[in-house]
DNA sequence: TGCGATATGTTGCTGAAGTCAACAATTCGC
DNA sequence: GCGAATTGTTGACTTCAGCAACATATCGCA
């Protein structure tokens, strides 16, 4: 048994591990910063001013950071160089969906570097849609320049995938129960896949790089077509629960008189919240749902409105119960939430406020994601990059 | 700034900072586990077996761990010595209810060493409280050994508690807002104090020395006289959140048709899950809670079943939303909760195997509490001793 | 009863990594 | 143009974990 293999908390430290963690802790923080300078790694980390130098130079030798110029003066005092993520390593972000695959390259920094869709015209088998993935995977190495490094695969999926070996339990949009998607992916590339629930990949590129930038408590709602998924950052970490499994408020009870949901339960928020009513109310087809939120600010209808109000009101119940729960400094609403949030903002926030636990309630801002499109490229190449910002010296 | 003001996840490690660490996993597996074997520590952190002789001579130095000769042999080569947590440094306990405050010292390895109830006959105010508190904590201080060094106090709260500075948001049963209870105490024995939720300190010790025990995301649901608290072990942590207000699950939203809480809102567990009522159909008054579990288990009344059931039932739901957010490995239930699922455990296993997402709740276990009475004060203690556990050298 | 196998404590050496202090370099303000 | 302030650079120092060789203790078997 190695000493990683130990869980974390009764880890002992080496001094391999000392270097290893600094490496990781100074490689993070411009990654997550997009550049940062010797002194401000420093004092952010407070670590002495020559072993910055020293952790800086061996993060530069390896390709994984430049060291550029100093910027815009800061003061007095010599000038600092400024650390900006690697154009080197990319990792391959992928995005299984009802009718379509979407495949990119993210380098360091969460920059986005060639992004492409594979049509499938409906759902695929897991078989099939790995083999179209292998596919598509050459074609975007094939298609990005040599001096990226391709280190790894991460999977958006929408379901729940088993932390401890990617097996797809459920994704009930795609019909897939457990499904070995990531090991066929895994031995057609002979790259390292790793598979996340989307909306938790969701919550960590907002984390990341978006709304949730410097919070060390997040919660993220997103609205698809398929349904409410969520994900939580507690003290900076992604959280997942013993099987990764966490962060599933879309089944979180706000009706008694609810009706059946897929899952079996009864009264669950997704089958009370949808975007397919309101889509239906501002008489928008599904394939036109980025219209949406302009429909329904403009919205003038009483039966729209009142459907808005209907569900911002369940989505207020659940909200209340993830403040009371988890604590959280920002509440992040993503895909049609944000539409819904962002149509009536004071009343979810009167409604929040008037059923949350006061403590917990005078903390948390409600805001909606700030990522576009790109969240789950970017969130997916986050699990592809993890090995790389936590490990550096092994790539 | 000093290094330890950084927040942990952007923090460099030091040299010293290793040893550090390493000394506080190695305390910790023996004060969790009562004793261990150096062979077991060396096995279990993965650390050389010089580092933890090293190790282990700079606890037994200062006193905080002894050395015993091996105990039964384990087969063939040279016997192990024993590591086991030293009597010496204690914690004190303090749970201020609404008609008592119970003090006690708590040694390492979660031993309860004096233990004193203090009755008020009903709330205090806050600084009464505090009064007396300092008061109990200098009676039990005279009562303990001379060899006991008494190196913090720690607080079972019945509310909430901001994390920053330890004030009391809310205590509703003892009627209290923002209650500076905890600098009070402080500086009325020059002790270090820090409070935390009742129901998350019962969290953390039966996470330590209870049902808990090895688990490394635990969801812990205490009914007591006043309510419903909670508390949640997250990857072998303590859960809290920005502010540390974290896992009030007594405020999670169980019924549309439910009546208006003392929070604020409506349809809490709280409101629909109550001893009081279980107390009332069974005949007992308040002061006989104990014997309610017997009453129960012996029910011969359709009311009393059916209020079981409707009680489960509700408990079910808070249940399905922490398995499907939280992914649990296990759920304890304490107090009447733990009476009220004895009571018909097939019923409650039932229901939550119905609603909460398969996943999930295929890996979730739930069992009631294992602990007794002294359960908030090994909590409180465990507050109490974290700065040893996590920096031994400085103790 | 003695001997070999096995496991573990003990000891002294080695190497890695962070700290520190002194010095050099650079910018700003006067 | 000069001093103050900030930060990079360099080499000596310290700490700590790993490692290997040896010592010690137990078990099983002949």
């Amino acid at each position: 048994m190695t000493n990683a293999d130990l869980p974390r908390r009764s880890r002992g430290n080496s001094n391999d591990s000392v270097r290893q963690h600094n490496l990781s802790v100074v490689l993070r923080s411009v990654h997550h910063s997009g550049g940062l300078s010797r002194s401000a790694i420093t004092a952010g980390t407070g670590l002495n001013r020559s072993t910055i130098a020293a952790i800086a130079a061996e993060l530069v030798e390896r390709g994984l950071v430049v060291e550029v110029g100093p910027g815009a003066s800061t003061g007095v005092g010599r000038p600092s160089p400024v650390l900006r993520p690697s154009d080197g390593p990319v990792g391959i972000a992928v995005n299984p969906e009802i009718d379509a695959i979407t495949v990119a390259a993210v380098g360091l920094g969460g920059r986005v570097v060639t992004r492409r869709r594979y049509d499938t015209g409906g759902p695929l088998s897991a078989t099939d849609a790995a083999a179209l993935t292998v596919t598509a995977i050459a074609e975007v190495r094939a298609a990005i320049d040599a001096q990226h490094r391709v280190v790894g695969v991460g999977v958006a999926m929408p379901g729940l995938v088993r932390a401890g070996d990617g097996l797809v339990r459920l994704a009930p949009h795609l019909r897939w129960t457990d499904e070995p998607f990531v090991d066929a992916v895994a031995a057609g590339t002979g790259l390292p896949v790793v598979a996340g629930n989307d909306a938790s990949l969701g919550a960590l590129a907002e984390f990341s790089f978006g709304a949730g930038r410097g919070e060390t408590d997040m919660v993220y709602l997103n609205g698809g077509a398929s349904g409410i998924g969520g994900g939580v950052i507690t003290g900076g970490v992604p959280f997942g629960g013993v099987d990764g499994y966490g962060g599933e408020f879309g089944h979180t009870f706000v009706n008694s008189a609810g009706v059946q949901c897929h899952c079996g339960a009864t009264g669950c928020l997704e089958t009370e919240v949808r975007r397919s009513t309101l889509l239906r109310l501002v008489g928008l087809s599904d394939a036109a749902a980025t219209q949406l939120e302009a429909a329904m600010l403009s919205a003038t209808s009483d039966d729209l409105t009142t459907e808005i109000h209907r569900q911002l009101g369940f989505l207020a119940i659940a909200l209340r119960n993830a403040i009371n729960v988890l604590n959280p400094g920002l509440i992040v609403l993503g895909g049609f939430l944000g539409s819904l949030y962002a149509t009536d903002p004071d009343y979810l926030d009167g409604l929040v406020s008037r059923q949350a636990l006061r403590a917990p309630r005078e903390t948390v801002r409600i805001t909606r994601a700030a990522l576009g499109p790109d969240i789950l490229m970017i969130g997916a190449a986050e699990l592809a990059l993890e090995p790389v910002l936590s490990d550096p010296l092994r790539y």
